[in-house]
DNA sequence: TAAAAATACTCCATAGGTATTTTAT
DNA sequence: ATAAAATACCTATGGAGTATTTTTA
């Protein structure tokens, strides 16, 4: 079956004959003829009664016409629907973050992107950075948002860059300080994020910058139970400023860092070269709205 | 648009992939890869995410899928349709019908066909033979009950043969004969039938045939009134043995006709050569059914 | 007899074939 | 390195053209 043919079929019914339905479809009339007569054959049926000379449809005639219509409506439709596309976002966007930069940045980022895009589907899962890396680059996930550095062979690009704080008790020697080095931790002990943190990688490379390696102390993988420790005096914390903002403990003094100059750099990666879906590009586009100015 | 781009859309789709899609469709490979092109070009998207080996469409691929199966599923779904046409009987037939006969013969066969074909509409027209044969013939009617001789432009079969009556009254002189010629009826006062029935016609010509011209007393549409005014004695009566049946008026004697031999031959006609619907020759099936044994 | 549909034939556009190159894992 | 898709080129089927015949009103 032919789409050319249903076209010509339904032609010739409201053109009420092959000669008119030939000159509106700027073709001779003996190509009709065929036409219809090859779809008869097709589909073994008579669909005009060739009787009179007026065109009158059989029984399978007129089925025929209606099925014919409908499939062509949506035939016709396809172009619209497709470019509607960009026009109402819709579909799915799967995204990936870590703990720590879920509680900070995610928020804000869903709420303005949903009120936008209420078509759109957010799913998300909470992994740390390297299993969202490995997701975003198999295709699992659509985007992730990770501390940097991440992957060259992921498509990437930040959003957010914080200085680092160290975190101490009020109590702490160090306490009365605004501004201390790296080194001068050495001999501190320190209340780590867990492994899988894209964090602890981070500190304990600067650390190592530094010349020495961090004395571990505890390790969490809640940021707020690490400031609980350290305002409990178990040790000290190196952890971004915007979140020694968010817990106003008067127990715990941040501290700048005078040097290294350690950043904290949140980014979102996107697989390198692939397609981005209307939704992505537009959750992309609010991510960056919010956080890049 | 090609219906055939579709359905190796979807078989690319549904395969996963270039080369299994060939393989289910007995072609080669180059040909899907040149018809999902053609395609993209025509409809100005792109249909796959081509920087990965596996086969993921894009949101406009999404769309189109499922656009494309409800079409196929359409499409496929016609010749089923077609052919199911002669099992579920469905449509119209328009059926003509003089007065006569359709007080008499009309009311079963539309009670049997329509409990055999409820799906079916009964249109009918209730009109002179001779009109209903002017609108068989234009296709206005698909089907018309006359009395026979009809015009041979049409297509007609017999359905019922019966014998005149004279029907006279009870105080007629020729009331205690049991047949009577023709020819014996010449001085008589007829009562006839309109002038715009086949009765009149064929009464006429019969009485030419015995060489007189009937002397018309009365004239009528109703049957049932020209039986009233035979047994008020306003003249006498000729029509078919069935109808002096239906009414037992003990004023009326009905006395058969020895010669000529006059027969009221009813039948059905239709256009000839031309298409009949299903429902049309169901229709026809069970009228002679019902009257042909 | 005149308009409409069917037939006969010719031609060319394009769907599909084979051979090969490019690309992604 | 390998399997899949894209490209290049060629062939052949069938859709559409012109000329003509058949049909029906």
């Amino acid at each position: 079956m032919q789409l050319r043919s249903l076209e010509v079929f339904v032609t010739v019914v409201e053109k009420n004959g092959f000669t008119k339905a030939a000159e509106a479809l700027y073709v001779g009339q003996p190509a009709l003829s065929k036409t219809i007569q090859k779809m008869e054959h097709e589909l073994n049926v008579t669909l005009f009664d060739r009787s009179s000379k007026k065109i009158l449809l059989t029984d399978e005639g007129k089925v025929l016409y209606e099925k014919s219509k409908e499939i062509l409506a949506k035939i016709n439709s396809i172009p619209d629907s497709l470019h509607q596309l960009s026009e109402v976002i819709s579909g799915e966007v799967r995204v990936g973050i870590p703990q720590i930069i879920g509680s900070v940045f995610f928020p804000k980022v869903a709420y303005t992107f949903l009120k936008k895009y209420p078509n759109v589907t957010l799913s998300t899962k909470e992994k740390g950075g390297i299993i969202i890396e490995k997701l975003v680059d198999q295709g699992e996930l659509d985007i992730g948002f990770v501390v940097f550095p991440a992957s060259n062979t992921l498509e990437s690009e930040t959003i957010y860059k914080d200085k680092f704080n160290v975190c101490v008790s009020a109590n702490h020697h160090l306490a009365n300080e605004t501004e201390v080095c790296l080194e001068q931790l050495k001999d501190e002990k320190f209340i780590l994020f867990d492994k899988s943190f894209a964090l602890y990688r981070l500190i304990n490379s600067y650390c190592f910058e530094s010349g020495f390696s961090p004395n571990v102390a505890f390790q969490s993988t809640q940021w707020d139970l690490v400031l609980e420790l350290v305002s409990a005096q178990l040790g000290i914390a190196i952890i971004p400023e915007k979140l020694t903002n968010k817990l106003n403990d008067i127990n715990i003094k941040a501290l700048s860092i005078k040097h290294p100059e350690m950043v904290w750099n949140i980014g979102i990666i996107t697989k390198k070269n692939a397609y981005k879906s209307y939704a992505l590009k537009k959750f992309i586009e609010v991510v960056k709205e919010i956080y890049v100015t």
